[in-house]
DNA sequence: CGTCATGTAAACATAT
DNA sequence: CATATGTTTACATGAC
């Protein structure tokens, strides 16, 4: 039924925009590929689609993702542009203004935002093989967008409103709305409906592009998934000599499996994170934008930059902006964008100001590469409001580990979540209780009491006691970490997950391993970086090694007396930690 | 279906 | 007394 009404919608849809391309021989609803999770859910997905319909809607979604963020940045960046020279008008009206400078900064910061997570973006999906990427090794994935407001250009700008802000006063007069709008028309792009099809014909140019460019059988030359001698899959540094070697390659460890389609749905939902973090920023800018009097809450021509009607993209929406058809879901400016879980009713979820209780251990059962995950996207939760996809546990030994000294008390605790997670700054109430429920709870949390307080250190071989046994690989087990991800926090989960076979990470040391496919062992992140007894004797903190008075936790039925329990783990033979991922950089907090 | 890990809520104790 | 810090219990949920 489902299937029908979706196949229905993508011959009406499809077909308009797709006279460039052959079509490869699978028929992709691009209506479907439109789709956002929250209309269909990954499971749903499957059952609709062929897995090699699957397969190529992805692809096609991504491709449209990827083109939409592009022309939404360039957009952004074009009004804000505009805004700036506006504010140069406003500048000269207001004379002595005090406040400009300030206004003048927040832009200039917003800027900079956009432009940060444009790049983070991009290099997400470069690290995905999504993007190929740039011969040249250097140069910034900035680059396959369109051309945008240059750090040069922006001071050129700030300059020239600060110059202008010392003469005259001008009558406040200018109509920032219209000389916006009219001398920006493209800016005015109705966002996509949901069951629309694409939203230009550019649009559509661009997916037939990249789709047939993603059929490697069509244009031999070149493959998203194939750069510089190795396989850019999600995961994969399979070293490929040739166009020839890599389509076999891709054929045989990528073929259309449980395994990859996960990868596939986790990737959108890499992207969709993204999304709903730039649909956020430039709410907060368009906030911004309305409160300096630039712009009468006329709706946002990029409100929602993509197809996906995300919670965050949703929720501050002007009604009048809301989609045909859809019911507006209340508007809780408050409520967590918590990854939407059920896949189907974001919507509904976020009409609940405190999301009920969240599954999402996937990664600790992966291995919870938390650390380098964190190395990852820190960035990414830092100010998105998105739950990280990691237990609380996790969390809290990765705040303790993450410090030189290896214990926290339970304030600093509570600040570095804060610190580290846009998530955590709201509903104080319950995830601190959940982190001293946690600390009180788990043995691998031991509290060590010194002069001025307590403080909280980590029993690691505790903690490695504790996990499940390790994770293969197997396309099955992945599928059931996806599934069970409730498609929210997929993100980062799977990306860490991945970096456990060798990911090729960015933004942080080579990993020793790089194995290029399987999983190998599962390395729980950090460990490693520090064992006690290392170095770094300059604690500010009381080093003296934990003794002062140490509450050990009840065992139920100990077996061991458990003589390690406070010496710096370190020695666990049998414990094959991975410990290398974890950029020993204590991943520079914060200001 | 039972068990386990986890998250959330809350009651309670103790220290500051 | 209020608050912070811990501890503990209860319950719900999802994975296994």
């Amino acid at each position: 039924m489902a299937r029908q009404l979706l196949l229905q919608q993508a011959t009406g849809l499809s077909s308009p925009n797709n006279t460039e391309n052959k079509q490869p021989s699978v028929q992709v609803p691009v209506s479907v590929a439109m789709m956002s999770p929250q209309m269909i859910t990954p499971q749903q997905m499957q059952q609709i689609l062929s897995p090699a319909q699957l397969q190529a809607v992805l692809q096609q979604q991504q491709a449209i993702m990827l083109q939409q963020l592009q022309e939404y940045y360039k957009k952004q960046q074009e009004q804000l542009h505009l805004q700036l020279l506006s504010q140069q008008h406003i500048g000269k009206q207001q004379s002595k203004e005090s406040s400009l400078g300030n206004k003048q900064l927040a832009f200039q910061q917003q800027l900079i935002q956009m432009q940060q997570l444009q790049q983070q973006h991009l290099l997400n999906l470069q690290r995905q093989g999504l993007v190929g990427l740039q011969s040249g090794q250097g140069t910034l994935p900035i680059q396959n967008l369109p051309p945008a407001v240059s750090p040069s250009d922006l001071q050129q700008l700030l300059k020239e409103m600060s110059n202008s802000q010392e003469d005259s006063n001008k009558p406040d007069t200018v109509d920032l709305t219209t000389s916006i709008t009219t001398s920006f028309p493209s800016a005015k792009v109705s966002p996509p409906s949901m069951l629309s099809s694409l939203p230009n014909g550019q649009n559509a140019m661009q997916i037939s592009r990249r789709e047939s460019s993603s059929h490697y059988d069509i244009c031999p030359s070149s493959h998203p998934l194939y750069g510089h001698g190795e396989c850019r899959w999600p995961g994969c540094e399979a070293l490929c000599e040739d166009m020839g070697q890599f389509v076999k390659h891709l054929n045989t460890e990528h073929a259309l499996d449980d395994r990859s389609t996960a990868q596939c749905r986790v990737q959108m939902q890499v992207v969709q994170q993204l999304e709903i973090q730039l649909a956020k920023e430039s709410e907060r800018l368009q906030a911004m934008m309305t409160h300096l009097h630039m712009r009468p809450s006329e709706p946002k021509p990029f409100s929602q930059p993509l197809n996906l009607v995300s919670s965050a993209s949703i929720t501050k929406m002007s009604p009048d902006t809301f989609p045909d058809g859809l019911p507006q879901p209340p508007t809780s400016a408050t409520a967590p964008i918590t990854p939407l879980r059920q896949g189907a009713s974001v919507i509904s979820s976020s009409s609940l100001p405190s999301p009920g209780p969240v599954r999402r251990r996937i990664v600790d059962k992966f291995c919870t590469p938390i650390s380098s995950e964190l190395a990852q996207n820190h960035e990414f939760y830092k100010n998105a409001e998105v739950r990280p996809p990691f237990t609380y546990a996790s969390l809290i030994r990765q705040a303790i580990l993450d410090t030189p000294d290896r214990q926290l008390t339970l304030n600093e605790i509570y600040n570095w979540f804060t610190r580290m997670f846009a998530y955590f700054r709201r509903n104080t109430a319950t995830w601190k209780n959940a982190v001293r429920h946690n600390l009180s709870l788990h043995k691998c949390f031991v509290r060590v009491e010194n002069v001025k307080g307590a403080v909280w250190t980590v029993d690691e071989l505790e903690y490695q006691k504790r996990r499940p046994p390790k994770m293969t690989g197997s396309p099955t087990l992945v599928k059931n970490m996806i599934s069970g991800l409730g498609y929210g926090a997929l993100n980062a989960s799977y990306q860490a997950a991945l970096a456990e076979s060798s990911f090729p990470l960015l933004n942080s040391p080579p990993l020793l391993h790089s194995s290029g496919s399987g999983i190998q062992g599962c390395h729980d992140d950090v460990t490693s970086t520090g064992e006690p007894g290392n170095s770094n004797g300059s604690s500010p903190r009381l080093s003296p090694q934990y003794s002062q008075s140490i509450h050990v936790k009840e065992e139920p039925a100990e077996e061991d007396t458990r003589p390690a329990s406070l010496t710096p783990t370190n020695e666990n033979t049998n414990l094959p930690e991975d410990r290398d991922l974890e950029p020993e950089t204590p991943m520079e907090d914060l200001p």
